[in-house]
DNA sequence: AATTATTCCGTTAACGTTAACGTTATCTAA
DNA sequence: TTAGATAACGTTAACGTTAACGGAATAATT
């Protein structure tokens, strides 16, 4: 038994017990340090399933989510996967009176209009993107004024003050890229790196997956030549110049691409009559998986942003019910993926 | 709200509604009827928080685990790690009143034993490893004739009936373990697979690991030369006759190791003088890991053991509390280890 | 001195589910 | 006919926690 036994080693009511465990006014400073050593004494921790049975239905925990819109038009929705991991987690929480409201932003200036209309409710915790660097520093300080937990998913991006991460290491996952790479072209080899720019926002994820996949190379002592293409987005990537020459030549070829279209790659690459070019990618899109079915892409990193998106939800409830704050800040592991271990689909 | 909201739309109180929901006697089939109609209609799915809250400290949920013993000769206990994660699901589900108790074996004798020990005590469900095949299929009948669920870890290994396997599979990664050493040796080179056979039990894992790694080869065209080498246990591998001279050539040698103790190569491979070869093995144990940082091992490939663990106790619970079933069979995906992305200890 | 605040604490009704226990009404056997 | 059996259903206390409510004792104010 919990509050009652508590309760009765202290010889007060469990309502005492409660005002106590709650820090609420009404106790005498004697009681209080009484019941608090018997809690102390007997590990009482407190029943989370039956606090929420009563309180599901009376105060129900509220999480906001603000996460990019989902882009129709493409046939790849990036943001559809940590939003399932999302409502995976609530529907396991469902019963302890756990909700979300979705929020979706298209540039800096709807993230910060959404962030000011949902600290306009009332909501226990929120889940979001460090897209834009200033308005979220802004969104995090107006969260800690209102003592409101927040947790930022996927992008790798250094904030003013401490924040909660749940995100890859994006410069390890470059190093992981340069590992692999390395394993199939070896030091003879021409290197080149893919960074598509993405014109809403910095992704700075890619320049941290492009230094780490230089560091690499460095922590090996290695000397090769790593070449960078810059190149927007929704433009196939052209290579240009001494590229191609290099690319001509004999000696073997590895082409990291920092985000998630390395897909684009191997058509380029058949168009310029290069054979013996490696591709190391991200994500596990459609195409992206399908390159690697042709052994046409033949590593791709995950990030996971489905359980991303999960465990940010069950680490907040943990946190809000239990003041377990340990799976606030998480590392996803460097998943690697080939043909093999690839998810059939 | 549930039950209540069911008996008053059904015209009939909540004990009836109960009886209906755990098909116990003493309703008319017509009320049975007309309150089965409205649980459809409303959807209604039962509150597990609510009835463990009520049930964890009358009808508890009770586990049994048998899983083989741990040397404590060895420093690296494989089997501390399943071990883990289950009690990492128990603590989370204590407060609905589960527990497990564990039982250890050593040999196929002994795994008999505490298997009927453990069915002549009333548990609700067992989670185990199929190490002994004809053991383990008369483990599986006397678990159905009783009706209690079981759960299969780790090891790849065909039973008669059907049953419940949270495990990786083998000939996958084999075929995984087959691409990333081709990726790094190429066409050209010489091919190893270590197999050290195990006194206790036949470890069916590494014949289905070896199986995957050729059928890579033969899936991507590749005649390549592949040499096994059976080695007893405790003692390190050694090369011999026509191997040696293979080694000492210049092409480049792929050595797979199918089981945890690739860290016994690398020592060999000096002595040997052998330059140029890559080894990939299985499992993180803390000398896998350290030759992995030394660039003596270059990938492991990592089965979760942990997580099976941990699975095996959330699904039972799933399964016994909501009758859903999906979480008692899954195919533990194949993790890929290099050293940028191993777990630092 | 009488009234009003304030401090401190106990009591209690919920939350949704379970199962034992009661209570009818109908039916069977003496 | 009546006692006893049975079928069908309602009522209720409990699980651990929460928070509103109330009450007694003391302190502060008129």
């Amino acid at each position: 038994m919990g509050i009652k036994r508590i309760a009765k080693l202290a010889n007060v009511s469990i309502g005492t017990v409660d005002r106590v465990l709650h820090k609420r006014s009404g106790v005498a400073k004697e009681t209080e340090k009484r019941v608090l050593k018997i809690i102390e004494e007997t590990g009482y921790v407190k029943n989370t399933s039956a606090s929420r049975l009563k309180l599901a239905s009376v105060k129900k925990i509220r999480m906001a989510v603000l996460i990019p819109r989902e882009n129709n038009t493409q046939q790849w929705n990036y943001w559809r996967l940590p939003k399932e991991g999302i409502l995976k987690a609530v529907e396991e929480l469902s019963e302890m009176g756990v909700e979300v409201d979705f929020y979706s932003f298209l540039n800096s200036t709807s993230f910060a209009a959404r962030g000011h209309e949902i600290f306009a409710e009332d909501y226990d915790a929120l889940v979001t993107v460090p897209f834009f660097k200033k308005e979220s520093n802004e969104l995090q300080q107006l969260a800690k004024a209102k003592d409101i937990p927040v947790v930022f998913l996927d992008t790798e991006i250094a904030l003013d003050g401490p924040a909660n991460f749940i995100r890859q290491n994006s410069h390890n996952a470059g190093r992981v890229a340069g590992r692999l790479l390395h394993g199939l072209v070896g030091s003879e080899g021409d290197y080149f790196i893919v960074n598509i720019i993405n014109d809403k926002g910095v992704h700075a994820s890619g320049q941290q997956r492009e230094d780490g996949f230089r560091a690499f190379f460095k922590s090996i002592n290695q000397k090769v030549s790593i070449q960078s293409i810059q190149h927007a987005v929704d433009v196939a990537p052209v290579f240009v110049g001494e590229m191609i020459e290099k690319l001509k030549k004999d000696a073997p070829k590895g082409i990291f691409v920092t985000n998630s279209r390395a897909h684009l790659i191997p058509r380029l690459l058949m168009s310029h009559d290069v054979r013996n070019a490696f591709v190391v990618g991200f994500d596990l899109n459609e195409r992206n998986l399908m390159c690697l079915q042709r052994d046409e892409i033949d590593f791709l990193i995950n990030q996971k942003p489905d359980y991303q998106g999960y465990a940010a939800i069950k680490g907040l409830f943990n946190f809000l019910t239990k003041e377990d704050a340990s799976a606030l800040n998480l590392q996803i592991p460097v998943e690697i993926i080939v043909k093999e271990n690839a998810p059939q689909f």
